[in-house]
DNA sequence: GTGGTTTCCGGGTACGGTTGCGCGGATTTT
DNA sequence: AAAATCCGCGCAACCGTACCCGGAAACCAC
């Protein structure tokens, strides 16, 4: 036999004299029921140290009070972060997460979404990594009509809310900041892609096109430091060399500035560099590395807002998009004038 | 009304006039069925596009296929990659992972706990914080009968499995590696603490001796870079200067390197640096920084091993203490000899 | 007094998949 | 012919809550 667990309301029920049914209106709260019967339940449930069967619970409420995370990597610190808000955010409402990930795989990501779907979480959000054209997990995700929140890579075609940071905006504050530092021949070590990276890219060439600057060069790099080293290795075999270097991400930026220091040039005398994201250890690297800051935290929380909100509202709620405004952080790597 | 769900067991069996018994045993492959019976289920099965309830499932077999994860903080890298490969060892047997996090706060510790238990999780992995002396918390879950395993935090008087680093070979490692190096006076930056700390500093002890080095300073730090720096200003006030300094940690030595660097010295000419941990940027630093490798992702995933042993074999396991051997990987911040 | 309505308090039933046990019939063994 | 075995399948229980219902008392108007 399997092993029984504590005390149920049957037990209460039938000790009261009362129905099952009674024993839960009264321990839930609702319905009427006379403050003797109440007394008298609450009494015996704490008696029998009765616990609730979260699980019956859920099978007719079709609620787990559980929301899925879906995430490309969650070593990466900004992803840690982004974990860290939601699970804070959606613990006072009595939510637990469950966090899956994919290694940027999109067919493991729509698998690892249909298992999630499969356990009746009651939300999804996640950083997704489908191709820009494909949003058949998405529509299979709507069919079930279960609400989900993007966060962090927008997919234009679906209707559904986002939250992610301000690239634009990222990239503007970013080029903005060594043009004031005094740059004037600002490159730019771009990442991967048509999305965040194309963004960030619009905001470096709108700063330059408002400047009437020259544009520098323009490399493709990856996610991570051994691109940024690449990259910016060919840009130092360049001539004229740049004075400034707005580079994709922290990563990128570290990379890069390795480059640069082997090649016997300083930074930010002869080389000013920018990253973005704001990762941990930004500050304790041979060079403090200036970065965009793009409101991790605040992605998180506000995407767990969105969420709940759905979840709450039965009715679908018209999504929204949410971009999070960046904050510039100066440390050494720019600080040209001091 | 609630939403309907999809079909059910009962539609497939009133479709083919015979019970929800059958259509159970077919679909999970257990009890004697006949072929033709099967076939027919499972063709009305497909035809249906049945989705099993798991909800319903949890009820009667009080498997929820989930485990509780239970960690102080997952923006660290460390916990990030045993979160990581803890959910990569249980995904092909089909659990889930629900990560909760406590910010080293014990009383929040307790609360999540009792939280994630209420949740019917399967079993629960957790790196506690709980003071040493303080088991209730470990006796509660006993007393639920539901299968644990500490890692990274061994607790003696708790009779557990436990999965953690080997911290007396991590110090062993790491001070014969500056003996080897050619260094007479190496200190130690220690972390704060008698578990952990006081076990790598056991093993820094222990090749001191054997080397027949004299002591140098131990100093103790915390777990973070700025600790770190502040711990190695000081040791640089004194003299004689160490020529080696084995720190607690990768942030730690990332502080005392800094520290170091701005004192006008030299790394690793003048004083060499090795850390603990191989956290990820300790090859992108000003000087790439040797570390001991703890084994990170073995620690999860041999903790998911020992915890799925336990959800399988109802029967109580003898507790096992399994201890990660440590890998040295050399870096510039200890190569004085190229 | 009579009939209708409201209010208060509480119960019956369905929801779901799984498991131990049992049952009826067919086949094989004694 | 009686008994033992086996095969295929079903009954009931598990557990908390939404929905619907029912009985009793109170109240109102005539």
């Amino acid at each position: 036999m399997l092993p029984r667990m504590g005390a149920t309301m049957l037990d209460i029920a039938k000790d009261l004299n009362v129905s099952v049914v009674t024993v839960s209106k009264v321990l839930s709260n609702k319905g009427n029921i006379s403050s003797a019967t109440r007394a008298k339940v609450l009494q015996k449930a704490k008696e029998l140290n009765y616990q609730k069967n979260w699980i019956a619970s859920s099978l007719v409420t079709r609620r787990t009070f559980t929301i899925g995370l879906l995430l490309p990597d969650f070593t990466h610190p900004f992803f840690g972060e982004i974990a860290k808000a939601i699970a804070e955010a959606v613990r006072p409402k009595g939510f637990h997460v469950i966090i899956s990930y994919f290694e940027e795989d999109p067919a493991l990501e729509r698998t690892e979404a249909e298992s999630l779907l499969a356990r009746q979480v009651d939300g999804l959000i996640l950083a997704s990594s489908q191709p820009p054209q494909d949003s058949e997990l998405f529509h299979s995700i709507q069919k079930r009509k279960v609400p989900f929140v993007l966060i962090d890579r927008p997919m234009e075609h679906v209707r559904s809310s986002f939250v992610g940071g301000d690239d634009v905006a990222i990239g503007r504050l970013a080029t903005e900041h060594l043009v004031r530092q005094g740059c004037r021949r600002i490159a730019h070590l771009r990442g991967p892609g048509a999305g965040i990276a194309a963004r960030r890219q619009e905001g470096y060439r709108t700063v330059l096109e408002k400047n009437k600057l020259p544009f520098h060069q323009v490399i493709e790099a990856g996610y991570d430091d051994y691109t940024g080293h690449e990259a910016m290795r060919q840009l130092l075999y360049a001539s004229p060399l740049p004075d400034g270097v707005f580079c994709y991400n922290d990563p990128v930026a570290i990379g890069a500035m390795q480059a640069i220091l082997e090649a016997g040039l300083q930074i930010p005398k002869d080389i000013a560099v920018v990253g973005a994201g704001n990762v941990h250890y930004s500050n304790v690297l041979a060079v403090p590395l200036t970065t965009v800051d793009q409101g991790t935290q605040q992605i998180g929380t506000r995407a767990a807002e969105l969420l709940l909100e759905q979840i709450d509202s039965k009715r679908a709620v018209r999504p929204k998009k949410v971009l999070i405004t960046p904050k510039l952080v100066v440390r050494q790597s720019t600080q040209r004038t001091v």
